[in-house]
DNA sequence: ATGAAAATTAAGCCAATCTTAAGAAAAACC
DNA sequence: GGTTTTTCTTAAGATTGGCTTAATTTTCAT
């Protein structure tokens, strides 16, 4: 899941794009209006974060171009106003959601996940096979016994479980978990894929991550 | 732990009381606003479960003045609705979570698992292998021997106690402990840590407090 | 059998974390 | 009020472990 930030205070997108991370979310940052649009038009992202307040386009103005082409992706507006009038104003531009600064980084979570609940069908608990990936709680069991996963390995297998039963191109994944946008001729994925399986022993009895020559993986029930 | 439904539909009604006492909870049920409201007021339930639209009084109503006398008291919503006004609407009201129908059972009984965990600090002590947190008496013990810690150290180590078993976010950790709601790229948490297990003496054989790279901190049984 | 794709392994690099120490802030004391 | 002591925070160097690349081996499809 990609998520743009527009913001210009280093301070509070920093702390979100670190904070989001951690959740295995792939974050950008734009800290000036045009140029914010301008990614956001793109269409990379599943979800936007709009200051109210940024140099060059306003957040409303960033948000009401954005909604001609785009409008199913989900837009939350981080605002220090409070008026009931701004509020409304920002809604019928059409934002999805807005929050108050100063914000708590909980609810702010809570509120990307409702947004993004209905697209992925986000649930917190994956399970695949008597493999289980919880997102809130960073862990992966392998029936009962806790397999410990490195950040990569953990969104690698996440993006995978997410998607069960669908093959997952290449190109795909290495935009998702690594955030790369052009050539990704490196094995990087292959690597991982590699490590995956030697930590939740995979062998041939019960592959649950299968590769699909040419195009990528695909993780299914057997 | 007590946990009152408020919901007219009798098949998920039914579908949850039966999961819930599967996990040892005492379930009851109300199938009517103001029957709903009146069985919460009792004061006999640890949670409760509200459904946005029941006859008599709405699930938001019923929340409101249920807060009026009970601040404590954990209330999730269950929600088919899922726009904007509706969700803020049902935080404002002073709820503390809420989850979509059709919603999976494990999701919901997470979330009451997190709703339900800071009540279960009333016990006050906390345990981890050897060592014993008792937040009313603000003492640590590992084993026999007193640990004299600073306020610091003790509200980190409470709040890794209290989330045992669970990986613990850096940005969470700085939230709950610290009160930072922005930018926090310092070091602060890593010397708290290292503090934490040179006074607690753990070394490679007992390291309880375990660091998961890349996202933050597991407190765990061995 | 042959070439292309994927699996596997090892090694260097880089970033996250650990550790230490010193300065700043707060609390306790006189 | 000022001094001392304790605690908190910052910063810098050392260390660890993860990420990536690249080279080799294996597998697969034609």
């Amino acid at each position: 899941m990609r998520i743009l930030i527009v913001e210009d205070e280093p301070g509070i997108s920093n702390f979100l794009k670190q904070g989001l991370e951690e959740e295995s979310y792939a974050v950008d940052i734009a800290e000036e209006g045009k140029k914010g649009l301008k990614m956001a038009l793109s269409g990379e992202y599943d979800l936007l974060l709009l200051d109210w307040m940024v140099p060059g386009i306003s957040g409303i103005e960033i948000c009401r171009q954005f909604r001609k082409d785009f409008k199913d992706t989900p837009v939350i507006f981080l605002t220090a106003k409070d008026t009931v009038d701004e509020t409304i104003f920002g809604l019928q531009s059409g934002a999805n959601d807005y929050i108050k600064k100063p914000f708590n980084f909980e609810e702010l979570l809570e509120r990307i996940k409702v947004q993004l609940r209905p697209k992925s069908g986000e649930h917190s608990i994956f399970k695949l096979g008597e493999i289980t990936l919880n997102t809130s709680t960073h862990q992966v069991y392998k029936a009962e016994e806790e397999i410990a996963l490195t950040q990569k390995e953990f969104a690698l297998l996440e993006y995978l479980m997410r998607n069960k039963g669908l093959v997952c191109r290449r190109s795909r994944i290495i935009e998702s978990v690594w955030d790369i946008h052009f050539d990704y001729n490196t094995g990087v994925i292959d690597v991982f894929i590699n490590a995956l399986r030697k930590k939740l022993k995979l062998g041939k009895e019960e592959n649950y991550i299968q590769t699909v020559r040419g195009v990528g993986y695909i993780a299914k029930e057997l």
